[in-house]
DNA sequence: AAGCAAAGTTAGCCTTGGCTAAACCCTGAA
DNA sequence: TTCAGGGTTTAGCCAAGGCTAACTTTGCTT
């Protein structure tokens, strides 16, 4: 019945349209150090395959996170990072992880916390993820 | 180290985008609905401020809300929802509810709760949702 | 009843992030 | 050494969801 303040309201919508348009960076960085990290190289075909869309996908994102400066430009070879992608990755991947940890220690069976999880977790303020990972123990 | 299935992480991302494609309706139904309770009439220009975009968006929107027979159309007249759209209202706000709810619960502040609580919403299984409700009792 | 201001709509533009189809590079096997 | 096939990129298309600017409608006030 009693609405919210319009200003408090339009921030909170704002607040989401940025964390959308950030998060596919966040995740491809993500997946690139991971495959990095457990098979030495990061392909365009295991991107499309992984992120379920068409090498051509792969490539026009790619192209943004090159111009972001997130990802080395360097064509027909295996994919890299740059330190600023380095960074993204492991602030993402540790966000990522503490995310999975309290859905599991929330009672959710880890199928769905790992499905819930990729999209949850750009929408945490730092205050909300201290509190998942004070109660993830 | 160890990668998850190629074809189990492809569902989880296109689960995300799917979320993000409906989640915009849900929350102009369930604004519409919200401001009809509570002063009778929902206009372009209040959906416009409390979203915090331009009343062209809006429009641009409404276009598709009544393309997807959520809204009726009834240009220069005040938003109505159809049967659908109230369907869809009712449902998102219940959720809502929940996940400010167990927010809360987990001692996150009533600003937070609300502000991380409009992106998070969108991103909950059936199960994840009911173990959030019944952690905030 | 007229006129004006506020509300709503329309036109035209942009970026993101999808797609298909076709061209392009690279490499290993013949 | 060639060349076929797999991986990569490019070209061209589309819808969602933003924007500004201009136009139309409504409704209130005088
Ligand atoms: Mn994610
Ligand atoms: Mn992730
Ligand atoms: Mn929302
Ligand atoms: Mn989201």
């Amino acid at each position: 019945m009693t609405l919210p303040d319009p200003g408090e309201q339009a921030r909170r919508f704002i607040k989401v349209r940025e964390a959308h348009r950030s998060e596919v960076q966040q995740d491809y960085v993500e997946l690139i150090a991971d495959l990095v990290a457990a098979r030495g190289v990061a392909r365009v075909v295991d991107l499309a395959e992984r992120f379920g869309v068409t090498t051509a996908t792969v490539a026009n994102t790619l192209a943004r996170l090159k111009r972001d400066g997130l990802v080395e430009d360097r064509p027909y070879r295996s994919l890299c990072l740059t330190a600023a992608g380095t960074a993204m990755a492991e602030a993402s991947r540790a966000r990522h992880d503490i995310v999975v940890a309290f859905l599991l220690r929330l009672g959710v069976s880890r199928a769905v916390a790992e499905l819930d999880a990729e999209g949850l977790e750009h929408h945490l303020s730092a205050e909300t993820l201290a509190a998942m990972e004070g109660f993830a123990g």
